[in-house]
DNA sequence: AATAAATTTGGATTGATTCTAAAAACGAAC
DNA sequence: GTTCGTTTTTAGAATCAATCCAAATTTATT
């Protein structure tokens, strides 16, 4: 375990946000200022392969990643761009049930107005 | 509705396979030789906006397009990279008794290996 | 210390997508 | 069917995340 790939783990799990590796590299570079960007997305597949993170394919044009590899959800803002992480329960059962085959993980991502955006909207609403 | 508008969407709908804009982009050129590959990127975005067909955030670097936007799942196989629709009963509504917010759409992707692929498997390691 | 294996680095490269500005096509009104 | 404003198409340039590369450095092993 390298001073890099340590700092960078603990960049991922410092927050539940879900860093993109551009946000991971500027935090990272705090700590270790001359880290390069190569070693973030070297460690990332790293951490990938031995599942202690999981990618999840961006709404924008960037990944993100997400310091836990248990299965969930992610909940999508449309209005104000935050993702929340969110459970369904016995997906993965339920999963098997439908699917005939060898399932490995799931991504589920649900685009939705967060209950703080909707509430803006209808303060905004009413003229 | 011009000629490469309807070219495009009849590529899209020709198979239920989910193809990328590069693969969409060769088959229409074999009906409109004359088309940019910015035409298609124009057209794909039009049709998103129409709710007309839906992106698919790809397994692998390109993103690709799904002649439906009616709720439904996909299914990767990791083994052979083939992609089946699938469904979940009502999981719209399961999705609304869970997440507090207004719901837009859902994004459910299932990595797994394929029944093909598992028989194949199966063949192959019997030594 | 010596050697092998893994990791880091900066820069170049790739490749999908978006942007741009000019040309062409389209559609409505006359 | 010509005119005018709007939309669409086009080719190529630009962008930008991600990957690749080969050399230098660090880490682990004997």
């Amino acid at each position: 375990m390298t001073k890099q790939r340590e700092a960078i783990l603990r960049v991922i799990r410092s927050d539940k946000c879900h860093y993109t590796a551009e946000e991971i590299f500027d935090k990272v570079k705090q700590i270790l200022p001359g880290i390069s960007r190569a070693t973030v997305y070297n460690n990332l597949h790293v951490l990938m392969r031995e599942r202690v993170i999981r990618r999840i394919t961006g709404e924008d044009a960037s990944d993100r990643y997400d310091s836990s590899y248990v299965p969930h959800g992610h909940l999508y803002c449309i209005a104000c761009g935050r993702i929340n992480d969110f459970i369904v329960p016995s997906f993965s059962d339920t999963l098997r049930g439908i699917i005939d085959g060898d399932i490995e993980s799931y991504e589920l991502k649900v685009r939705y107005v967060c209950p703080d955006c909707v509430r803006s909207a209808d303060n905004a609403g009413g003229d």
